[in-house]
DNA sequence: CCCCCCCC
């Protein structure tokens, strides 16, 4: 043994000071209870001169106890820490990253003779301020159980890996706030261990007494001898199908090596075989697979090849994962999203300001799909709408604010800038990565109060830049909601008409169901939705309005809430006024007419008795400020000169 | 051999 304990470490780290990797010695472990979440270990460290248990494994660091490599009396290099405080106020340093270089075995025994810090009086936080080594932690993060879940755990499946970047591409982040990457130093290359006591040899077990590992990026169709070290960098649930073909069940996953990174995808027995064996952020060598042209309709992941496992593929777990990358986060600052393209597959974090409840939608296939927006912020003070979908809108708890890490979401463009988790996203919830903790401090201690602002302009028509403007005329020459996707547009227009005729009816009273009763004459009223009768009914309102702009005119339909809104009054006033007080009732439309708004549309097509015609909708009307209007009017008059 | 990633 030639290790030397890098004396005084410990009350440095536990002072929140930056230590350069230093050599401890691990004294004793022990798990501490987590909730529900994963286990945690506790750490008793030496650096020959005192010992302190206030270390905390990180979750991500549990694979060394998990294999027997972190064991008492072991020596190792810590090579990143964050010392945090708890809210009783007690402090831990929490070991995120670091290497064995020593075992148990080799070191023989404790080192020196430590004696246990004293931390008494210490328990005030040690910085208020931020450094890269040392945050304030989240109190919601630390030392409660973090937790990762994935879609790739919901029932869904999922399909697509990540999209649009390798994870073992370092490249640097633009904005300098979340340069690091939370994995960069790779935990996954303690491994001087090759002396330590391990489980079965994996080359025991593979093919060939030592095969050549081949990279990923070579493998081809038309070899066949090869074997591969890769790491899972995702996993899908088990999926049935059924079509014309058959049906039967599957999963498929996702590796990495140093040379690229491919999607397997195993049915029916092989799922039997492999399914539980394979498992995210482990390395395997992997043989016998056949290779197949990936479609690129639905592969996002840099490969030309996909593999499919059959009978006599080999997957062998491989416990030393030198120089295989870990799964990595390319976290892009919130603000950086307004310049990348829609669609790009992208990775975030941020503090979860706010979340909505969760509701249930149903998709154009007629499916029923649970869905929870979040609003994220991060340093650069931008917001950003993410929306989560079936288990994960769910289960998602946002009441205390937590750090939300999504790795490979997808960039929408819709209301401007926004995201949305798919099958393949990686979703963490206070993860044990520096980021987390630093977004934490800084929102607690100043990020909460910001003049935040959002890419996501769901609710008003505000920013010019993330508004979809058209003018009426626009909706005839771009034959506007042909297609059969419908579409969404704001224009500016002044009310020329407003019909009186029809526009309020009797619609049943009970909640949710909107339904125009029928007077049974007899002070009853039938809904024949809800197949009751009410004594009562509640007055909705159906408006036809015809809209005006310097070019065209348009009808417009206005249900509910718009109708009220551009009336100025609510259907059962207007309703009651109706039957009380025409004149007044009729003023109301008057005083309507030749006013402008900016009217938030939409545009689809409508099928009646086979007959299509486009139909705009009102989704929302809002006050026209001057700025607003001049700014419409400056740029429908550039429209038209060019 | 799958290929669903949704809503405004």
């Amino acid at each position: 043994m030639g290790v030397t304990l890098t004396q005084g470490a410990v009350e440095a780290l536990f002072e929140g000071s930056q230590v350069n990797n230093p050599v401890l010695q691990l004294l004793n472990m022990r798990q501490v209870s987590s909730g529900s979440g994963p286990p945690r270990f506790r750490l008793m460290m030496s650096d020959g001169q005192h010992s302190l248990s206030s270390f905390l494994l990180a979750t991500q660091l549990n694979y060394l106890q998990e294999e027997n490599l972190l064991v008492p009396n072991c020596v190792c290099m810590v090579k990143k820490t964050v010392t945090s405080t708890l809210p009783d106020g007690r402090r831990v340093v929490i070991v995120v990253d670091l290497e064995v270089l020593e075992s148990a075995d080799e070191t023989g025994g404790k080192i020196g003779n430590p004696t246990p810090l004293n931390t008494s009086g210490r328990t005030s936080p040690p910085h208020s301020s931020v450094s890269s080594t040392s945050v304030s932690a989240p109190s919601s993060a630390v030392p409660g159980p973090s937790h990762t879940y994935s879609s790739t755990n919901t029932t869904r499946g999922r399909g697509r890996g990540f999209v649009g970047k390798s994870p073992m591409k370092t490249s640097p982040m633009k904005a300098a706030p979340m340069k690091a990457s939370p994995m960069k130093a790779s935990p996954m290359k303690a491994s001087p261990m090759k002396a330590s006591p391990m489980k079965a040899s994996p080359m025991k077990t593979s093919p060939g007494s030592s095969p050549k590992v081949f990279s990923i990026a070579n493998l081809n169709p038309y070899q066949s001898k090869w074997t591969i070290r890769a790491r899972v960098t995702s996993k899908s649930k088990i999926r049935n199908w059924s079509n014309s073909k058959g049906e039967g069940k599957l999963f498929s996953f996702d590796i990495v090596d140093e040379s690229g990174e491919i999607k397997i995808t195993a049915f029916n027995n092989e799922v039997d075989k492999f399914f539980s064996l394979v498992e995210q952020g482990k390395v395997y060598y992997i043989s016998k697979a056949t290779l197949k042209v990936a479609n690129k309709q639905y592969t996002t992941l840099k490969n030309d090849y996909e593999m499919t496992l059959h009978a006599h593929s080999s997957i062998v777990p491989c416990n030393d994962s030198e120089g295989i990358p870990t799964v990595h986060c390319d976290f892009v600052p919130i603000a950086e999203l307004e310049n990348r393209d829609k669609d790009a597959i992208i990775d975030v974090i941020g503090v979860c300001k706010s979340a909505e409840d969760v509701s249930c939608i149903t998709t154009k296939t007629n499916r029923e799909v649970s869905k929870r927006a979040l609003n994220l912020i991060d340093t650069t003070g931008k917001v950003v709408t993410v929306t989560l979908w079936g288990e994960e809108a769910e289960k998602f708890d946002g009441s205390r604010q937590p750090v939300v890490a999504i790795k490979g979401a997808r960039l929408s463009d819709f209301g401007g800038r926004s995201l949305s988790a798919l099958f393949s996203s990686t979703i963490m919830v206070n993860p044990d990565i520096p980021e987390a903790f630093r977004l934490r401090a800084w929102y607690d201690q100043e990020g909460y109060a910001v003049d935040s602002q959002s890419l996501t302009e769901t609710r008003s028509v505000g920013s010019g830049a993330t508004v979809n403007w058209k003018t009426l005329s626009d909706i005839k020459n771009e034959h506007m909601g042909q297609e059969e996707k419908a579409v969404y547009f704001s224009c500016v227009a002044t009310v020329l008409y407003i019909r009186k005729e029809n526009c309020l009816y009797q619609a049943c009273p009970s909640a949710d169901c909107n339904k125009k009763v029928i007077d049974q004459q007899n002070g009853l009223y039938r809904c024949e939705k809800c197949n009751r009768e009410f004594p009562n009914f509640k007055y909705r309102l159906l408006l036809s309005a015809n809209l005006a702009d310097f070019g065209d005119n348009q009808w417009v339909t206005c249900f509910q809430e718009t109708a009220e809104a551009l009336l100025g009054h609510d259907a059962d006033t207007l309703g009651q006024l109706r039957d009380t007080d025409e004149a007044a009732f009729d003023e109301v439309f008057q005083k309507v007419n030749f006013t402008t708004h900016i009217f938030k549309n939409r545009v689809k097509l409508e099928t009646y008795n086979d007959e299509s015609r486009v139909k705009v909708t009102v989704l929302e009307v809002q006050p026209l400020n001057h700025r607003e209007y001049s700014r419409r009017l400056l740029s429908n008059i550039r429209k038209l000169a060019s």
